[in-house]
DNA sequence: GTCTATATGTTGATAGAC
DNA sequence: GTCTATCAACATATAGAC
């Protein structure tokens, strides 16, 4: 109301540095938080990775769990598009493979925010505000019922829609927050792009091959 | 040496008293591990847990990592337990079966534990000794052999095996480490013992009625 | 074996010069 | 917008009386 123009709206290169700065410490964070949880990553650690001095990350974020939640935001985001494959107009063979490859893909090009979305499940979802939770139940309960409809059509097998969905995820899940113990069993230090490509077709061979009935 | 025989050899009282606070020690220190990582556990939260003060616990265990240690162990006989009604000799139907229910006994009874090394895992072992690695490397191997001879066999259809492996961990793994949202998938605030039964009978469903030719 | 007190170092967060 | 200096709170770990 009272305050002068050049105060209210930042420059151009103000915003652009406030940007590029933001998502420095956004990206450090997320591989610190992932593999360390909440209580175990240091600020100091986060300023340290992401080139900036610590009183610099408090100057773009209020406090640690600002950046926090922030990058929930981010991943839920993220979970949701693979999520867009399945549609009930599509046939389930066709959908249930591109969901499965999406989320692979996901696992594989986003392995940080999928771990560090694993941390915060193990700790119980402590930070979740109630709307996140909300919308993660309404989409789940969405595919849910698509799921159940091709059921009912006979296109695919009868089974628990909700333990099903729990199958695609927890095997798609796997590569990127155990992936440790994927690339261990697989006799390599690394998972590569074929690994990946392995595991497609062989959640595809398993999970397709049963439950939906051949054309 | 030099010391003497009541020096040596503790009294039975001693040695329960220690076996006794040792064990509260581990069961505090294993649920808050897994909820909040290594880093992000405190000794005074275990103490706390524990009943005892801080200092005690130092008494039993030299640090934090003493404890932590002692708690990797501990999974890894779990971990080999379930993994054991994997044999060659029994038809994969059953065997398969077998391993699914032990396994998601062990998520239910053991969630604690499971989450523990889920944790230890998305840190990338970090914690693991050389041998412990190696321990884990070689039952894969082990198992993945016994998988592979039922496919030359033709008893389960030809899939990778190293995969294969990993779906039947990832998803019995999932309703202990991500229980959280196994339960909201299910609409329940706690997973129950049907919960789990109608887990096991779905993964049954989808894995092996597609692998193993019908007898 | 138990426990209070404390040494020694870190941590989240802020003040304030540039 | 950047950064040094600093603080109060809290951490691991130990000393040493009981």
């Amino acid at each position: 109301m009272t305050g002068k123009k050049t105060k209210l709206s930042k420059s151009n290169s103000e915003q652009r540095i406030r940007a590029r700065n933001e998502a420095k410490i956004l990206k450090s964070a997320v591989e610190l938080f992932s593999r360390k949880g909440f209580d175990g990553t240091r600020i100091a650690e986060i300023a340290e990775a992401s080139g900036l001095p610590k009183a610099n990350v408090y100057y773009y974020f209020a406090n640690k769990a600002a950046i926090y939640t922030r990058l929930i935001e981010g991943v839920l985001t993220g979970w949701d598009r693979a999520l867009e494959h399945i549609t009930p107009d599509r046939e389930p063979r066709e959908a249930l493979s591109l969901y499965i490859a999406a989320k692979l893909d996901y696992s594989r090009k986003h392995a940080s925010e999928s771990r560090f979305f694993a941390n915060e499940m193990l700790r119980g979802g402590k930070f979740l505000s109630r709307q996140q939770k909300r919308h993660m139940k309404e989409i789940t309960r969405e595919y849910a019922r698509v799921i159940e409809g091709w059921m009912e059509e006979g296109k695919i097998v009868r089974v628990d829609p909700n333990h099903f969905l729990i199958m695609l995820w927890a095997t798609t899940q796997f590569y990127a927050d155990f992936s440790t113990v994927a690339a261990a069993t697989v006799e390599k230090k690394h998972l590569t792009a074929s690994d990946f490509e392995t595991a497609r077709s062989t959640i595809v061979d398993i999970i397709l091959n049963n439950c939906v009935p051949p054309r």
